[in-house]
DNA sequence: TGGCGCGTTTAGATCGATCTAAGTGTCAAA
DNA sequence: TTTGACACTTAGATCGATCTAAACGCGCCA
């Protein structure tokens, strides 16, 4: 049982191999008799195309290389949903890994990539990836995009968001609702979108005329969270709202709060990032910064494909806008020496 | 800039092509001294081995396509995982579709994957999968595991879980705390995991002598579930207790119970499927069957790579054990008569 | 000196497509 | 009748590896 070749078709269908190669790439070029004599026998005969063989004479994969820092995380889930959707429509293939975050595994799966000849990589670079895993890539010619975070001091097609505006309503949100000591949540992980996410909070409490009352840095895990309150709340100085990096934080923290009878939205304000679907889960409602992985994973691969069709085009960044979702989680402040 | 190959490596260490080729395929064939002599000239020539040229002449592509419901489900997303993390270490490269349980978008996949010359298939079949799906793949000679799902009347390699224990002390666990009226909330795709759960379901209660009060079938999002809840709870005879074919429809019921006043593990009883992170976010903590996805990935990737290595051995089943694990929302059975 | 075995190396065919450049046949214009 | 344009078709080289089968050098023994 062997497998049956454009040669086999050919000679079924009475023409050459090339005639043959012209009907399975959809070229004009062929007559429209004999382009139904060869799709019959293609039917007849059961052929696959090989697209190992036609790669190596015209180098095109028709693949591309995605590496996500962390599947179990359902906004990465997301994100790689929204690139697999467009990437899937262009007839592209899409090569997984799972980089746990680790620069040296996303290093070996890129040069398992390119011994498969992906055509490009859309990468969210693991935490503390070099400089150099970019620029190699450029190097090598091989199309790279970059999303949700940049490797410092690189540039190449990027897709993101804009935090800037979710995270100047979040404040102000809190700064209507009379809070002044505001602590943030972040994340043990370093990485562009961690950075520039405290970036903005800053920001945003400086043009309130407010210095964050702390800064503290969590495992990005619901129990890490959950466990770190009594902690956070027995502070010196007690925050009246807390800010955290994303909602594993922020659910985490939640449920913490309400371990200890601390009442999210009325004894502490709380807000998370991402608005993912658990925030309408637990009561009060968890306010959020909504950000739109699916989208973001959706320019991504566009970026993708404009730079396939232009490789020498100007480098572009697309980011999607945020904006803040209020919930119960976030209320006005209470003073608990009133208590 | 042209591309480096082998006869450039095999030139510049001297040797012949056949001879470089047994270098980088580990042949023990080689003296330790050509050996070294190769491989410095690989490093010197930054050569990438070009594996769709090897798998053309060599018949082995070392890629596996893997076809998934639905990743922004997070259990499917840990199965991925479990998948991916299997396959890494094997040297295999995951070929990813989201079939969004659609037999269409499944087919085309399947079809795409073959002009890609995976080596095989690993599978949870979309909802409505047809038989001819697997038996077309087995025709092909193409290697496919089936995994959490299987699409009846047909027998391939299967990983999937062993539903009895966690359902039988599920319910055990109901029976116990005095519940005798139990509704079950199934979701409205059909597929084997469907259908197994519910049997596990009738039979684990006709095991205590009981039937199902009712079997209510909602679409699998948060949203749904918490939409049904009045209408399940105000039914001619009210429900002491619920359980869900998984998280999703329960944390949703969770919410929507509470929206009612109703309060989970007091009022009524309400025990999930899959005990998702997210479990233990709400309060009161979901009880839930927990179910390990990312074993059952483990599982399927292990299955595959036994059947590349032997493809003639006889079909294989693993299953992963269930188990109950109790949570506040579910408690002693209270009589809404008395109140 | 010739023949044999052993460890290593190699030339050349091959996988299944695409590309190039040349070759059909047909028909209208010169 | 020749010419050229046009629409289509094709033989043969080619991509970069692997496989087969043969050859090589070397030592050993008859």
């Amino acid at each position: 049982m062997k497998r049956v070749t454009l040669l086999d078709v050919a000679r079924h269908a009475g023409v050459s191999r090339a005639t043959a190669s012209l009907v399975v790439r959809n070229s004009p070029l062929v007559s429209s008799a004999t382009r139904e004599a060869v799709e019959k026998a293609i039917a007849e005969l059961g052929y696959v195309y090989n697209l190992g063989a036609a790669r190596m004479r015209a180098s095109r994969s028709q693949t591309v290389g995605v590496i996500i820092p962390n599947l179990t995380n359902p906004f990465f889930a997301v994100l790689l949903s929204g690139i697999e959707s467009v990437l899937e429509k262009a007839g592209f293939a899409v090569i997984l890994a799972n980089s746990y975050d680790s620069p040296v595994k996303q290093d070996m799966f890129v040069g398992r990539a390119r011994e498969h000849g992906v055509d490009g990589l859309i990468v969210c670079p693991a935490a503390g990836t070099e400089k150099r895993f970019i620029e190699d890539a450029l190097k090598w010619g091989m199309p790279i995009i970059q999303t949700l975070r940049a490797v410092p001091g690189t540039v190449t097609d990027y897709s993101g968001m804009d935090q800037h505006d979710g995270m100047h309503e979040a404040v102000n949100c809190l700064y209507e609702f009379g809070h002044r000591k505001i602590g943030y949540i972040a994340s043990t992980l370093y990485h562009s979108a961690h950075t520039e996410r405290l970036a903005k909070f800053r920001e945003a409490m400086s043009a309130r005329g407010l210095e964050p009352l702390f800064v503290r840095h969590l495992e990005s895990t619901h129990q890490a969270a959950r466990m770190a309150v009594p902690e956070i709340m027995n502070q010196r100085i007690r925050p009246t709202a807390l800010l955290c990096h994303n909602d594993v934080l922020a659910l985490g923290l939640h449920r913490g709060l309400c371990d200890l009878g601390v009442m999210p939205g009325r004894d502490v304000s709380l807000i998370g990032f991402d608005n993912v679907a658990e925030t309408d889960l637990v009561i009060p409602g968890l306010a959020s910064v909504a950000t739109e992985p699916f989208k973001v994973g959706e320019s991504a691969a566009n970026l993708f494909l404009r730079r396939i069709q232009q490789p020498d085009a100007e480098f572009l960044t697309k980011v999607e806008p945020t904006y803040f979702v209020q919930r119960g989680s976030c209320g006005p402040v209470r003073d608990f020496a009133d208590a």
